[in-house]
RNA sequence: GGGCUUGUAGCUCAGUUGGUUAGAGCGCGUCCCUGAUAAGGACGAGGUCACAAGUUCGAUUCUUGUCAGGCCCA
């Protein structure tokens, strides 16, 4: 006996129940120790961060992480699958940062770093149990008891290591990183934390002249003879002490103007398009000169301010170009002052002016460097520089303008743009050899690598990887008090207590600072910064192995086979992973890359937790199960990197689809086996003659071979479309046609053959859904399997494609008989013929390869007595012929039109003699024709009951016979007897006794067909008396009692 | 502003060497079936393939631009 089956089945019920199972024995562990020492295969997680709980994004990338190493642990791989943890970073620190009621760098500071790291130590893994249940729950097999946080010493401990190795190459420097300053909090914000409260301000605007004092060759400029002054304009008058540099755009339209308005007739340059802004009327100016903004490039000019002007020995106060200048506003010559601005800093570096002037103190106010203003906040200082300014006669223009500007977060202050020490890695000089690594990668879809990333690639900017702040991995690099160019980088725990001669137990900033190394009679202290989380994330492969550079078997751990996130990953996973493992190893740290997109709500929406736009994923679970949820999230293009609206009634969708119909037929089969006592020992491959099950075994061939290429690519989607297909026909069709086969009495072969087909479909068809729906398919699979088959489905191996079991022409010829019926059954509706109406024949023409044993299907499904296939199609349908374009396009080209034409003329001979192979060639406008480059067009014959699709006509005798019309009421009683039978909740197998009162006409139908009858219902006996009844079987009012025999 | 990407039926989506009748499911309407019932089947309506220009004998498909959405970056 098999485990009986209800065909109401609740999925997420039976689903527990599994996951029970697979806890108690040790499914997965068992999974992973059966390919122990085989080839490995070999999988990262990307590491989630642990501040809230998952969502359908992280399902999703959930799931394809398990389809795949399910889908390779059964192709005899070891794959081994850690669960990854992202403990570190501003996510948490914020987190912590509320719990303690502290806000902001210097209140932590104030706390103590040691209290606000251990609380965010202790926050870390408030989720964790909640998040493994989910993960779990989801279906996902991961090592939750050997995962990797990025917090464990000896993960922290590689990521030294790894950092290491940078310094070791030369690749980290420090420099500085323009950020949001808070000067009240005396602390840089991340651009993530400024970026929360914008506000619009007024500020002034200032516009000043700079004496251009030298032109380079050929300049414009050089001959104009006078004073040439540039025009620059501000909205931070207090950076203008600071300036260094001066940018114009290389391809902006320049012009020299002189100032008519002025008694002095000074001449100023200025961008063409701004100058109707400072000239009102054109009388009050003349052009003197015009050019593009590369022959301002070396104009040198008079600083605005003299403290820095010693700064022109390394090259400050010349005219740069860049691309960043625009003429939305100002002048179109940009005032640069490096330490305030990105773009000036930038520009600033590229030009080589590695130095920055920055006169500010920690609260943002002017040190002695700029003596008058000294002490005094760099905003306030505004009006007096612009009297200044004023007083000098450097001042052309002076307004305010309102405009949008970010504040501090916790005090309401102004931000200020300014410089701060910051760490980086350089990466401009890997362009190569990072395009190089990522051509070995296999990217899906193949967009995301070739364009998105690889042009991320090509444009790398060094990395800045310090941040400045204390949940973190520490840089480890200690600083000589006295000489900041003297550094040690430590590369291991060890090391460090070398150097130290300290315990070292713990890698977070409270233990790390304290360690002072004392060397040489020179102190060192750490330089402050932690580590960019992504620098962990990027290290992951090495750090969660704890490897320290030992002579150890690489190749065990790296590269990966395979990884998946989502897209917005491209800059960060994905890259971080490259940058180091090219840094370190000079090779792609992963081979496969599945790129999932955004899982929107179903407005096409972000979900969003305050909308409420999306349903519960735990609801979701619990209503409708892991399964199709899996199912509907793989079956969409959110696997190909799009976007997905996630919908419950999708998810409804794939359980009618799929999952509803996959079950009925295996309850169909588990409950005729049980009452036939059918029970083969083993799951035998059926060695069948029968047309249904050599069809239906080569169609799983089919769907295998299928479902192998696609996953071989990392197709997700398209690896799970065919088995919609597959489950259609298995219960459309195979069931359908062959249920007499499993109620037939008669116990012959065919009935044996009809089970074993059935059950070696159902448990091929578990092992090949066993990655997608590990749920059913071990459902199904445990109650089915053989004795000596594995305990569980996802212990076997991924059925391989048998070639020799699949029969194409087979294949095509049952598509045929299926399209046969489905043409009949139009007509059968269209003229009002129910099927249980016997008719005497159809004609079928355009179908080859239809066998008797076929042509009996066709018999059967349509109830007609005979099927005859003519050759002949034009006695059913008017044929024409059309151009086949895609043939002929290329043959033709331009004369496609005339030779089209021709072969469309009705009645031309040649074309037909063609069509039918009696000749082989014919030209047509001096272009051969084959009769492959004729279509052929079928219309059914107007008067007929005809009907056709693709090549395939049918034609349905409709005439009726008295013989017909008697056995089409007794096929109207046997219905009608089912329908009471099932009314009145027999079991299938139950005999009856059945009492008809009829007309004479249904008499001796019944009569007629009696054998038929009784069978059909399993009758003991049918009383049949003269009457009427209330039930109308065709028009003849009949009564009938049914009861148990 | 830049890179990438998406736009096909009311909705969700298929659609590769460019080929003339653009498909599926859901939804809707009509009908059939009732031992697959959280069903099933047939038929029907519903499309300027976002828009415009170009290349071509021929463009949903290739090119360019525009519009709208998304991701990342600035």
């Amino acid at each position: 006996m098999f485990k009986p089956v209800s065909n109401k089945v609740a999925f997420p019920k039976m689903e527990e129940e599994i996951l029970k199972v697979w806890a108690a024995n040790a499914t997965f562990e068992k999974s992973l120790k059966k390919n122990e020492g085989k080839a490995r295969y070999k999988f990262y997680d990307g590491p989630p961060f642990a501040t809230g709980l998952p969502h359908y994004g992280h399902l999703l990338a959930g799931t394809i992480k398990d389809i795949v190493p399910r889908y390779q642990t059964m192709r005899g791989k070891y794959v081994e699958r850690r669960f990854g943890w992202d403990t570190h970073g501003l996510p948490i620190e914020a987190l912590a940062q509320d719990a303690l009621g502290v806000a902001g760098a210097p209140e932590i500071k104030a706390l103590g770093v040691d209290v606000f790291n251990e609380k965010c130590r202790s926050m870390v893994l408030k989720y964790v149990s909640e998040w493994r249940k989910t993960v779990t729950r989801m279906g996902r097999w991961v090592d939750f008891d050997h995962d990797y946080k990025t917090m464990q010493p000896e993960f922290m401990e590689t990521i030294w290591w790894v950092f290491k190795q940078l310094w070791q190459q030369g690749r980290v420097y420090k420099s500085h990183r323009i950020m949001p300053y808070s000067w009240k909090l005396s602390t840089p914000l991340s651009n993530f934390e400024a970026g929360s409260n914008y506000k619009d301000v007024q500020d002034p605007t200032v516009t000043v002249r700079v004496k251009a004092t030298a032109f380079p060759e050929g300049s414009p400029l050089a001959a104009l003879g006078g004073d040439v002054y540039l025009l620059i304009w501000t909205t931070t008058p207090w950076t203008l002490p600071e300036n260094l540099m001066i940018c114009a755009g290389e391809g902006i339209d320049y012009v020299a103007v002189r100032d008519l308005t002025d008694d002095a007739r000074p001449v100023y340059v200025m961008a063409k398009a701004r100058l109707p802004v400072y000239f009102k009327k054109p009388e009050q100016y003349e052009v003197v000169a015009a050019f593009a903004g590369d022959a301002l490039k070396g104009t040198r000019y008079e600083p605005i301010f003299p403290y820095y002007a010693d700064k022109a020995a390394e090259g400050a106060f010349r005219v740069l170009n860049d691309g960043y200048v625009t003429t939305d506003d100002g002048t179109g010559l940009v005032h640069i002052a490096p330490a305030y601005g990105e773009d000036d800093f930038r520009v600033c570096q590229e030009a080589g002016m590695k130095a920055i002037v920055d006169p500010l103190d920690a609260a943002c106010a002017f040190t002695d460097e700029i003596p008058e203003y000294k002490g005094r906040f760099c905003k306030d200082c505004d009006k007096d520089i612009i009297k200044r300014l004023k007083a000098e006669g450097k001042l052309v223009h002076q307004s305010t303008i309102v405009h949008s500007y970010p504040f501090c977060d916790r005090t309401d202050t102004p931000l200020i743009y300014r410089a701060i020490d910051a760490w980086y890695v350089r990466v401009e000089d890997l362009h190569e050899r990072l395009a190089k690594n990522n051509a070995t990668v296999h990217w899906t879809p193949a967009y995301v690598g070739e364009k998105r990333f690889g042009n991320w690639l090509g444009e790398a900017r060094d990395w800045n990887i310090s941040r400045n702040r204390f949940w973190g991995s520490c840089i480890p690099v200690w600083i000589n008090d006295d000489d900041p160019g003297d550094m040690i980088c430590v590369g291991s725990i060890a090391e460090l207590e070398a150097l130290s001669g300290e315990k070292v137990t713990d890698l977070h900033k409270h233990f790390v600072d304290k360690v002072v190394i004392k060397k040489d009679g020179k102190t060192y202290h750490r330089t402050p910064e932690v580590l960019d989380c992504w620098f962990e994330s990027g290290s992951m492969p090495y750090a969660q192995q704890h490897y320290m550079g030992e002579d150890a078997d690489v190749a065990k751990f790296f590269p990966a086979d395979f990884i998946a996130e989502g897209l917005d990953q491209t800059r960060g996973w994905f890259y971080t992973l490259m940058v180091l493992g090219t840094c370190l190893f000079d090779q792609s740290p992963y081979r496969n890359v599945v790129v999932n997109g955004l899982v929107l709500a179903e407005d096409g929406k972000k979900m969003s937790k305050r909308l409420k736009n999306y349903p519960d994923p735990n609801l979701m679970l619990d209503t409708y199960g892991a399964d199709a949820i899996r199912l509907y999230m793989i079956d969409s293009p959110v696997v190909k990197a799009e976007s997905l609206k996630f919908s419950e009634n999708g998810v409804k969708q794939i359980l009618r689809d799929l999952l509803i119909p996959w079950w009925n037929a295996y309850s169909f089969f588990v409950t005729y086996a049980n009452v036939d006592g059918f029970h083969d020992k083993e799951v035998v491959y059926p060695e069948s003659a029968n047309v249904l099950d050599r069809w239906i075994v080569s169609s799983m061939e089919t769907l295998i071979a299928d479902v192998t290429a696609a996953m071989d690519v990392y197709d997700l989607q398209k690896s799970v479309r065919p088995f919609v297909k597959f489950i259609e026909d298995l219960t459309n069709w195979y069931i359908r046609r062959s249920r007499r086969r499993f109620w037939k009495s008669t116990d012959d072969g065919d009935k044996l053959c009809a089970y074993r087909t059935l059950r070696y479909v159902l448990v091929q068809l578990a092992k090949v859904a066993a990655p997608f729906t590990p749920f059913i398919a071990e459902e199904i699979y445990t109650n089915l399997k053989g004795e000596s088959d594995p305990e569980s489905v996802h212990l076997c191996d991924f059925p391989t494609a048998n070639a020799a079991a699949r029969d194409l022409a087979l294949e095509k010829a049952m598509a045929d008989v299926m399209a046969v019926v489905e043409l009949g059954r139009r007509l059968r509706a269209d003229n009002n013929l129910k099927v249980r109406q016997p008719l005497a024949a159809i004609r079928v023409a355009g179908v080859t390869g239809v066998d008797e044993e076929l042509s009996a299907l066709v018999l059967d499904e349509l109830n007609v007595k005979q099927v005859e296939f003519i050759a002949d199609e034009t006695a059913l349908c008017d044929v024409s012929f059309k151009a086949n374009f895609k043939t002929l396009g290329k043959k033709c080209g331009p004369k496609m039109k005339a030779v089209a034409a021709a072969i469309a003329t009705p009645g031309n001979s040649r074309i037909i003699e063609l069509s039918n192979n009696r000749i082989a060639t014919c030209e047509i406008e001096g272009v051969a024709l084959t009769a492959d480059d004729v279509l052929v067009t079928r219309k059914p014959k107007a008067g007929l009951v005809v009907a056709s699709e693709g090549a395939v006509v049918v034609g349905l005798e409709t005439a009726l016979t008295p013989d017909l019309v008697a056995e089409g009421l007794a096929r109207e009683f046997v219905s009608h007897v089912q329908a009471m039978r099932k009314e009145a909740d027999f079991e299938v197998t139950q005999r009856i006794r059945v009492a008809v009162a009829c007309d004479a006409e249904m008499k001796a139908a019944l009569a007629a067909h009696r054998a038929y009858v009784v069978g059909e219902i399993l009758a003991r006996d049918v009383a049949v008396a003269d009457g009427e009844g209330s039930v109308d079987l065709n028009g003849h009012m009949t009564a009938i009692t049914v009861e148990k025999a």
